[in-house]
DNA sequence: AATGCAGTTTCATATAATGGAACTGCGTTG
DNA sequence: CAACGCAGTTCCATTATATGAAACTGCATT
């Protein structure tokens, strides 16, 4: 939507993101209907970001995709979002020990950001799914991370909800909502009962900072068939460990040392 | 080094690349000192970077690192590498079947850029190795993909190698590396035996379109403690006929259907 | 030959980026 | 405690750069 604002930089970031709302590629023409830019403004932006490789161009089509560039930038913003590295092995073991699918994620901009997901059983690849964004309002990692927001940020959080009905259990409006992350609060736990997908369920703890600012949250999922909420809520023990440890081991991170950085490879 | 050029937008991303080299959250000072770009252009770079989610910066320290929103784009980008998604359940299969560890990569400016790993053994995160970049002149992947490169392409990719000897069996010059491709082409397919890390051993084969383009390679790769060559360049044949599969794939996918496309969620 | 559409280039204009320098606020030092 | 140094921030005249309407090219369709 828009333009972006922030002038050519942020032109040229919201083309990025029309192309990485795209299915499949994206010819010019299609790009410039959606675009509010001028058609030349347009074109230059694009052919900027093909020859920063932020875009690729199909040699036979014109038509643009996102480039790798953006995959190496996301590998290095995964090893610096201190909380994704660092939450590894103590999801691994969730995962292992309850047989469950483990998620770690952050907010974003209203909406829960998937940072990477733990299956016990098979050994599907998590990249697929960390980078990922779903709705906050109806699952239990976005109610576990609303919880505990701060006034300001929980009233802006709610006003990006679209509280669509997924489900008839979906929470579908701000003063509901409000009501639900009170006995979250009470309860020390989010809980999702099939509210945003028929049979998914799950619980969820926040992790926090020691200021008690919302890192991200961590839940343990299941559905109805191989599990049932009672089951889960039997977990948030462990839950709760798990987050804890989490927590303080991200504390203890954030400046590792001061020290030369170290590189196996040079820069390209 | 240097800024990037395109102009602002270059700068900008420029600015991102110093970011992402980082192992840490780097302060103003800092990167001024590497940047070249003069003080107050840095820094309206960088506010604008932070305005748009690309960086975020520390509350406590105003510290600098990636943001977010590239995890989104990210996967954004791996969604539509079409490689990489169609890639996906081969690489199950022929990991499972070997028990061995799998890669799949594209060349990136010279460099091998892992998309995807694969592990028999345990569920590890795959995340956070795509992304990756390694060297292409001492790795079968490397070798596998630079072997059927276009001259025009290739003598570029040549002269992009640092030919560091990593272990004594590293080859340390283009002239060498050309003639290993010609036997590599001779041969079929690619073998590094213990020239990037001591121990590692792979063969790996490219994955290229009808027209011949080379997409990508795939590796199946373990250690000498586990494996050793003559087993993996047994399984070659099981190799060939899955870059085979996924070749076509890839080529059957490119334009899946010009249909309107299907969102869940709004655009934030 | 004529029409329509996608993609590309032009160029006068206006806007937005530039960067040297000055300023602020803070911690350190003599 | 005054003086200094340094990180971060703002100012503003200057200039370069992005802008975008319009014209153009090439190609496919009729």
């Amino acid at each position: 939507m828009s333009d972006g604002g922030d002038g050519t930089v942020g032109k040229a970031l919201s083309v990025l993101d029309l192309v990485a709302a795209q299915e499949r590629p994206i010819r010019f023409a299609e790009l410039h209907r959606m675009s509010a830019l001028p058609k030349a403004t347009l074109y230059r932006l694009a052919q900027t970001l093909v020859s920063q490789n932020m875009l690729v161009q199909d040699p036979e089509t014109g038509a643009y995709s996102l480039g790798v560039r953006l995959v190496r930038l996301a590998h290095a913003a995964w090893r610096q979002a201190s909380l994704a590295p660092v939450a590894r092995p103590f999801l691994d073991q969730l995962s292992a020990e309850t047989g469950l699918t483990v998620f770690l994620a952050q907010m974003d901009y209203g909406y829960v950001l998937y940072l990477d997901r733990r299956n016990a059983r098979d050994a599907a690849a998590t990249f697929s799914d960390a980078g990922k964004v779903g709705p906050a309002y109806c699952t239990a990692l976005g109610k576990a991370m609303l919880a505990y927001l701060p006034e300001d940020e929980l009233e802006q959080a709610l006003g990006q909800q679209s509280y669509y009905r997924f489900t008839p259990t979906t929470l579908g409006s701000a003063a509901v909502l409000r009501q639900a992350l009170e006995r979250t609060r009470a309860r020390g736990y989010a809980r999702e009962r099939e509210e945003h997908e028929p049979g998914a369920i799950a619980v969820a703890m926040p992790v926090r900072a020691a200021d008690g600012r919302v890192l991200g949250a961590v839940s343990i999922s299941g559905t109805t068939v191989q599990t049932d909420i009672r089951r889960l809520e039997g977990l948030v023990p462990r839950l709760r460990q798990t987050v804890d440890r989490v927590s303080r081991e991200a504390s203890h991170w954030e400046f590792p040392v001061e020290g030369e950085t170290e590189r196996e490879g040079r820069a390209v």
